[in-house]
DNA sequence: CGGCGGCTTGATCGGTCTCAAGTACGGTGG
DNA sequence: CCACCGTACTTGAGACCGATCAAGCCGCCG
């Protein structure tokens, strides 16, 4: 559960009046009217599987897992959420996934129920859910093409992905840990270590420490994204 | 590109008179109105991956499945649809994924266009829409969670699934081949067919033929569900 | 009856997992 | 600043599962 005794009440209604009207029924800005911050600690849960979807989130600052486990104890990571993204929304009453901080999280939380009344009266918010939902789909699409690779080709592919998603440069730095990144790619946390070795014998990335990747030879990773 | 010559036109306006007004509000009702019936044979493309999302189809007979292919000639498929079923709605402009005709089918095909005017004006279809892609994300997630099993545990679940969508007694009928399985499931033929005879010696399932099973043991295989 | 596509079966190969040490790093306390 | 600890990561050797290569079989249709 939301693990804070904060009262989520509307807060955070810090953005400056002279803001067009027309402007705030978009969902970035309603997101920021009707949202309350909140902060998490290293490893712990956001919220998890099964638990009522009360609420979607925004993170500001940190990074964010979401998982399942399955009976015998493996678990899937279904993404990583870094500053900027959403996640938690659901169209089923339930969460699906469970989430946790990766590290130190800002994130911003807003009440579903009333993103939703929302939509019911502005079309705009109902095609934004319904986009967040549809970039979802994308993403998960693209999960399941990563997971018929070979282990070079997953690792090739997530470094890329990675590299997209942190433009700084050609350094990927890695909030997650080798385990993390195992289990979003199905292997194991040595064929991991291994492979990101060896691409790195083979000059196509170099560490700097071992979460932080510089890539060499963007090309070389591309032609093993198939 | 849609195989046929036939005009989109909204035809099929049978339903009758007397239905009310809020009836037809349901999406299951405009989809009848607004729709027109076309028919594809075996093995034939419904629309490709990358093509402008135009329509969205339902299956009325029949079996679609969708797939992309990897440069190297991998496939990777998507998902099967049978008979009730709804796909190739989309949020971006263009398929992600391409559609073909695993047997003989006739379909509703519905412009999206017009179901999102639709949706401009009365939210529930909105709702339905949205609701629509929430169910796909859904079943995307799990076929995720096949990928990271092992062969035997992909194919009970595989068979599980089928089982549950076609509930005519504890008999399967398959309608699309081992290769579509095997690319549906990230595995070769050989190992699908070997798993499911495997299945079979230890009288979990038995074979009427090659694409009619018999699932004997549902909680054998549900054990393998993980 | 012959041929072809779909499916099965067998033998071998190879990639990833598993098990088991060993090493680097960040933090804490002296 | 250093010694220590625990966690995270790396590295190696061997086993195993599924892929690959190669025949053969079955059922259907001309």
């Amino acid at each position: 559960m939301l693990a804070t005794d904060r009262n989520l009440s509307i807060k955070n209604g810090v953005k400056p009046q002279a803001e067009t009207q027309a402007e705030t029924h978009e969902l970035q800005g309603m997101v920021d009217l009707m949202s309350a911050p909140m902060t998490f600690r290293r490893n712990v849960e956001i919220y998890g599987e099964g638990e009522p979807a009360e609420y979607l989130y925004k993170i500001q600052i940190g990074a964010v897992r979401t998982y399942k486990v399955l009976a015998d104890g493996r678990r899937q990571v279904g993404g990583f959420y870094l500053a900027g993204d959403t996640f938690g929304l659901e169209t089923d009453a339930e969460h699906a996934f469970s989430a946790e901080a990766i590290s130190e999280c800002k994130l911003l939380v807003i009440k579903r129920s009333a993103l939703v009344a929302l939509a019911a009266r502005d079309y705009d918010v109902a095609c934004q859910l319904w986009a967040l939902t549809g970039a979802e789909l994308r993403k998960v699409q693209d999960h399941i093409l990563l997971l018929i690779k070979n282990a070079e080709e997953r690792v090739a592919a997530f470094l890329l992905e990675m590299a997209e998603r942190v433009p700084v440069g050609a350094t990927v730095e890695l909030p997650m840990s080798r385990q993390d990144i195992a289990d979003y790619l199905g292997l194991t946390i040595e064929t991991v270590s291994r492979t990101l070795r060896h691409l790195e014998s083979a000059s196509t990335i170099q560490f700097s420490s071992s979460r932080r990747i510089v890539l060499r030879n963007r090309s070389a990773l591309a032609r093993l994204n198939t």
